[in-house]
DNA sequence: GTCTATAAACCGATAGAC
DNA sequence: GTCTATCGGTTTATAGAC
């Protein structure tokens, strides 16, 4: 055989399969946000992609790895939108600005919803080892964020840390969005303002 | 042929068949909230029921109409429970009632989700006309009840009565309820008392 | 009305040619 | 690696006997 150096950079055949996976998870993150995972198709998700369905299991071996590889770049975005974050900022409003993101994700169709317990893909999420170890890292920087607003009083300090940490995660994905949205009364910039709002400071206030 | 006279109240059978169909409705439902609509099978549904899918056709002509029928139930009970309120209560202690309420169902595996947009079974439900009498008539009740609370200052008078509305519809489906139930560390009372919290006073407050 | 048995459609996954 | 064609399994819905 010829005898070649090994190129300390990815090979054109390299850099175009990372490519054709990009556009892959790109067509199945908003499959999952438009249909959500039980009824997205292999089918459909290579004709959206452009290419055939056994084509698609040379890149992922079953339909919930694919969802899986999907779910863990969504959380990698997450945690670059997490470090993007300017250090003066306060702590509320770091965490103000990471529901910001996810709503505006959801109101362009971005944010695929995974029921907490009664989709069949939980529990391969559970199992994928990528994704948890992502999951870890956000719920410790964002736990970081909300202890340290909590002790300046910008949180109520009466609220266990995990209920603020769930509802910062829910409030992404949460269907009032999509009431309103579908009523047409409000703009995005709207919906997003009055979400963040009514998530911090509640009905009453 | 003996001629006998028409019973003036529904006949045994009748009754019976009423009977069968409420146990058809409460084994629905609880699947519904379970699985959901899409991972819910016929062959399940009969199964719990006791009965053959076959006959569970005699009484529903589709899955969708089955889904319709006990979603529109729920939404019967959500009226009677509505109705109970005291009159002396205030608007807003009546509606933190029916968040109550319909947090207490979730966690009972009582209260199915059912996706905004993104399940087969929305259009379904939109062309169920009983179902959006039941959702219109809920719509005002509340609805009297919001704009009363705004008047007197209990909820915010410069929130859209809309997103009340849709914040209040929406805690009953919140995954952070199943989030905190999962972790264990918090009874269901504790849970219904901390959501109902963050939804009427916020994570700030 | 209830059952068993089956039709018809759909979907995840694979074989095999190129 | 990509394609076409197909397998095997599941699901909704129905036919027909009792």
């Amino acid at each position: 055989m010829n005898a070649t150096i090994t190129p300390k950079k990815p090979s054109f055949k390299q850099q175009q399969m990372q490519f054709r996976e990009n556009a892959i998870l790109d067509s199945v993150n908003r499959l999952l946000s438009q249909k959500g995972f039980d009824l997205m198709t292999m089918d459909e998700v290579a004709a959206d992609v452009g290419i055939a369905k056994a084509s698609l299991y040379k890149h992922f071996p079953s339909k919930e790895s694919l969802a899986a590889a999907s779910m863990t770049r969504l959380l990698d975005h997450t945690l670059v939108e997490v470090n993007r974050q300017p250090q003066h900022l306060e702590s509320k409003d770091k965490l103000k600005a990471i529901v910001r993101w996810g709503i505006s994700l959801h109101l362009q169709g971005e944010m695929p919803y995974l029921p907490s317990t009664r989709s069949s893909i939980q529990q391969a999420l559970l199992g994928h080892e990528p994704y948890i170890e992502r999951i870890q890292e956000l719920t410790t920087q964002l736990g970081d964020w909300i202890l340290d607003a909590q002790e300046k009083r910008q949180l109520s300090a009466a609220l266990p840390a995990e209920i603020i940490l769930y509802t910062i995660f829910a409030r992404a994905c949460d269907p009032v969005a999509d009431f309103l949205k579908m009523g047409g009364a409000f703009t995005d910039s709207d919906i997003i303002d009055l979400l963040v709002h009514t998530c911090f400071d509640g009905l009453t206030s």
